[in-house]
DNA sequence: CGATATTTCGAACCGGCGTTCGATCGCCGC
DNA sequence: GCGGCGATCGAACGCCGGTTCGAAATATCG
């Protein structure tokens, strides 16, 4: 971290962008081999030496890219939940059945772990982070939760899905689509799009509305929302009408 | 590992086992302090000297009853291990629905893992193992989760649960209960039964029949096994009629 | 009560790993 | 071309943590 863009002024010469380019690329370059090396080794046994030898440089000029191993984790960490927000976000806006949104969010997400590009498999090792670090990682984790049990709250809202409680139902959901990154492994008899499509098919099953047991509520999608609330159901607090989903 | 049960003849003084069991006792109790250490800080940021402080006893002493960190870690996967195997021993025993019968092993599962006086959560630090160790504590897993898929498959098989794919679908319902121990804490608002009993409710919910789409097959249980099985099902191959769950 | 074995502990060891140092090479602009 | 800045690397540093050492305290037995 001795010497790392100096900046040294408002505006940087044509070539001054080019070369921020490249190095850019680079600690994409550097973020991808560190998050096979994490995959394949874990988080603690994954030696910086090894990093670089993957990434294809010397130990010492990957602190020329990162000020730490414990930075290269979390722009991993951080990285992969980019895009699993970005994932939520398009659940949310989308318009049909809460279930049909809620697997095709649970696809997504399956891919962005188990997907070799991305370095999503390093989300489980946030407890390896420095407390400084490990923050905003949790924070931006924990939003994304809240916007899948929003999700789900919805769901049980307008009757689609059936939930004793939708804080448990949506961490049952996050651990099945999650426990793939323990188990998956590429070049398997498997491919990733397929077991990303069970899997959120299973991931969502234990949503849907039960049929022998319990209330019988599936129905048609469209349903305005807030209404089919019973009054002793778990559903959301207090009244958000113009929001769908809580936050 | 100098000195350790020297075994001086086939035959040890009466106060000779007196002795084992107290030394049997004080391993365990190491054991649950260093379960509690592991969970709270995971296997690699526990330091010997902090097990030895929860324990009560100096470092260098847990060298008198264990050789390694490695082994603490082993022996509290195994006790763990066994003690899932016990509860799909019962499950395999147990007559009725499929579906209750794995709801209540999945309700023992998550108990199992986030009930203090166990060290069950410290199974997903399989990867922390060197290879001599790991190789029986993955066997083991192995195995149980065989007996889960086979459980599912009989299910499948007699048409009270719906799978594409039991293999996938045997995973998403350990992940479903897993996860648990990743976000439980104790002194939550939420009790330890209480969440197992709703988690096992969603992991099976993921598993049951379809209503909507694909066959309806809700049926009474204690149907023959075996039957229902349409030739294009991905069920379990070739005839294995005397055994009702498959190995 | 001596002899022997077991338990306990403070202190030191040492190997690994994240990190830093100092120097060299190469690229870009003037 | 040449000056300077950034990239690169081999080597070394320092610390942390698992492990071991040697001895002292304690229990067990004849």
């Amino acid at each position: 971290m001795r010497h790392l863009a100096v900046n040294r002024g408002p505006e940087g010469g044509p070539a001054q962008v080019r070369r921020e380019r490249r190095r850019a690329e680079e600690r994409l370059a550097i973020l991808r081999a560190a998050a096979g090396v994490f995959r394949g080794r874990g988080y603690a046994r994954a030696g910086m030496r090894e990093i670089a030898l993957a990434a294809g440089l010397s130990a010492a000029n990957l602190y020329h890219y990162f000020a730490s191993k414990d930075e290269i984790l979390s722009f991993c960490q951080h990285r992969a939940l980019d895009q699993l927000h970005s994932n939520l976000e398009a659940a949310r806006r989308a318009r049909g059945p809460v279930g049909a949104r809620l697997r095709e969010l649970a696809r997504a997400h399956v891919l962005c772990l188990i997907r070799e590009v991305e370095g999503g498999s390093a989300h489980f090792e946030v407890d390896a982070l420095p407390s400084g670090l490990r923050e905003a990682v949790v924070a931006k984790r924990d939003r994304y939760e809240l916007g899948v049990r929003g999700l789900v709250a919805l769901g049980i809202r307008r009757g689609e899905l059936w939930s004793g409680e939708p804080a448990l139902a949506a961490r049952g959901f996050l651990g099945a689509v999650n426990w793939t990154a323990h188990w998956f492994r590429p070049g398997g008899d498997l491919s990733a799009e397929r077991v990303a499509q069970h899997v959120a098919e299973y991931a969502v099953a234990g949503l849907l509305a039960r049929d022998g047991t319990g209330a019988r509520r599936v129905r048609r999608a469209g349903a305005p929302a807030g209404r089919r609330t019973r009054p002793g159901a778990v559903a959301g607090r207090r009244g958000m009408r113009g929001r769908e989903v809580e936050d």
